[in-house]
RNA sequence: GGGGGCGUAGCUCAGUUGGCAGAGCAACGGCCUUUUAAGCCGUGGGUCGAAGGUUCGAAUCCUUCCGCCCUCACCA
């Protein structure tokens, strides 16, 4: 099973011996694979450089297919045209191998652009055997944990995460030309805030402080609010210590957006345009396809109250005024564990959780949460039983939610304390220590603003139809491998 | 953490009722100067995820463990 490895080992050791380096150095191209065809000039002279995708003997002739970044260009290798160390290059030449060459373009027989190779330099031996050509790579585990092995055998993954990045660069562009300001508050904070869940912990020797890695960089955000950036963004990693599923990894991207002087409604259409602009400048159309369904984000998207779609969606309009036990035996009915002592709103909350939302295949904001839901918000002043924050669910799941945010510093003061007495004693989730410094920071004055937290894992899962979020992180989080008691046995798995 | 599925050559996968460990690609040797999933002839390559058990005999059945996937739980 080494023997590939062994093989390969010794045609380095060849070349060597002949004073051919197997692992150039600079290499001057004059064009990209994918620039020799579309400036392609019968004899013209070209100097490029990739990986071996192919290798086909033909004789004394070789061709190989060569792969950079723009695409792909059939090489033509002639024992009697090669100059120099091509010849002992050539013959130890293998699949995967990272090689310039320089040559004239020429049209073969078959109608191929190809480069007529003159000069061939070894830029970098592979010493392992690249995937499978035909099948490419499958297998999940090693596409996950040698994400680099996925990128170089499946060419739509590389796609993905460059479309990944494309959207990300339009998000900040968006933002920038809406005049936010991108900063960066930390991910290292004494106590973790902005959001209720598990946080990570690690030790700071030099303060001798513990520490955690952030949930979310709420709290920092506002204090900027106080200070007078009125226009606020950051698109950075959160940390959260919880399970893995399709839809979740322990660290994920995540966009928060502040604006003073605006609310929820400022939010809404903000994430409404941000979205529509995004999905049109960086995939090139508001139709993604998510598995049989499409999913159409032309403007205007469907705005509706939390108490309105779940009484539409139950097709009974007096759902609230129901009983606890009609409401009990609504759930049950509908496949869900429900204990007596659930209150008839979180009976209606694990409904919404369970059947609403995965219903909600177009985007839609759901507005109005109940106040009971949602503790951080600002109650709405015609309704004080409703929060003013929405939901936008894409896909059946949450990916952004937006609140009119809490500037009354002695309310948020009775807020977390509320929060923190309800915890139970044994809770290991965030909210257990108030934030004091937060609380002074507010009371110097934090302007009214709205807020909204964009997950950009699940946007950009929406916008490439991925199904999972470990197909749009480029290395997801796995249960780390034990170490190998003969690492030098096995030098694939370090 | 619970439930279900999976793990066979570097990669993609077969493997029947428990009865000699297989194919394609890749590799190695040979032929071939416009091929392209090149072709033809030949060769090598296996801790069947790991350990234990049942059996005359285990890739196959049982137990435990490891890893991955799905799902539930946790999750503003």
């Amino acid at each position: 099973m080494d023997e590939l490895r062994e093989q390969r080992i010794k045609k380095v050791g060849e070349l060597s011996d002949r004073g051919i380096d197997p692992f150039g150095g600079r290499f001057l191209r004059s064009d990209e694979a994918q620039a020799c065809h579309t400036g392609y000039r019968e004899g013209k002279e070209v100097a490029v450089a990739g990986r071996l995708a192919s290798i086909r003997g033909h004789g004394k002739t070789v061709f190989a297919d060569l792969h950079d970044s723009s695409g792909k260009i059939q090489l033509y290798l002639r024992r009697d045209n090669l100059e120099g160390a091509g010849l002992e290059i050539l013959d130890r030449l293998d699949l995967g191998d990272i090689v310039g060459v320089r040559g004239e373009l020429f049209t073969t027989r078959k109608g191929e652009i190809s480069v007529l190779v003159r000069e061939l330099t070894l830029l970098s031996k592979a010493l392992l055997p690249p995937p499978e050509k035909w099948h490419g790579l499958k297998d999940r585990e090693i596409r996950y944990r040698r994400r680099y092995l996925d990128l170089v055998a499946n060419r739509e993954v590389a796609e993905l995460f460059r479309l990944r990045s494309r959207i990300i660069r339009e998000i900040r562009s968006f933002l920038d030309r809406r005049g936010f300001l991108e900063v960066e508050t930390p991910m290292m904070q004494p106590i973790p805030g902005g959001a209720a869940a598990r946080p990570f912990q690690t030790f700071y020797a030099a303060l001798h402080a513990p520490m955690f890695l952030r949930i979310a960089p709420e709290l920092y955000l506002k204090r900027l609010l106080v200070g007078g950036f009125e226009k606020v963004y950051e698109l950075n990693r959160n940390f959260r210590n919880e399970g893995l599923s399709r839809s979740h990894n322990p660290e994920f991207t995540m966009l928060e957006i502040y604006e003073a002087y605006g609310d929820c409604r400022t939010m809404m259409e903000l994430v409404e345009s941000l979205v529509t602009e995004v999905a049109d400048k960086a995939c090139g159309n508001l139709t993604p396809a998510s598995g049989e369904a499409v999913i159409d984000l032309n403007p205007p998207w469907k705005r509706i109250p939390y108490r309105d779609l779940v009484g539409e969606f139950l097709g009974r309009e007096d759902w609230f005024s129901l009983s606890p036990e009609e409401m009990a035996a609504e759930a049950v009915g509908r496949g869900l564990e429900v204990s007596p002592e659930m209150t008839p709103m979180e009976i209606t909350h694990e409904i919404y959780e369970k059947c609403v939302e995965p219903s909600l295949i177009q985007p839609t904001f759901v507005l109005d949460f109940p106040a009971s839901l949602v503790p951080l918000a600002r109650r709405k002043k015609d309704d004080p039983d409703s929060v003013d924050v929405f939901e936008l669910v894409i896909n059946g799941t949450e990916v952004a939610p937006g609140y009119s945010e809490l500037n009354d510093p002695l309310e948020q003061r009775r807020r977390f304390q509320d929060q923190a007495a309800a915890r139970p004693p044994d809770a290991t989730d965030a909210g257990g220590e108030i934030d004091e410094d937060f609380l002074e920071a507010m009371e110097s004055g934090m302007p009214p603003a709205g807020g909204a937290g964009i997950g950009i894992d699940r946007l950009v899962m929406i916008l490439t139809g991925a199904a999972s979020i470990r197909d749009v992180i480029l290395f997801p989080q796995l249960r780390p491998k034990k170490e190998d008691p003969n690492p030098e046995a096995s030098p694939a798995n370090p």
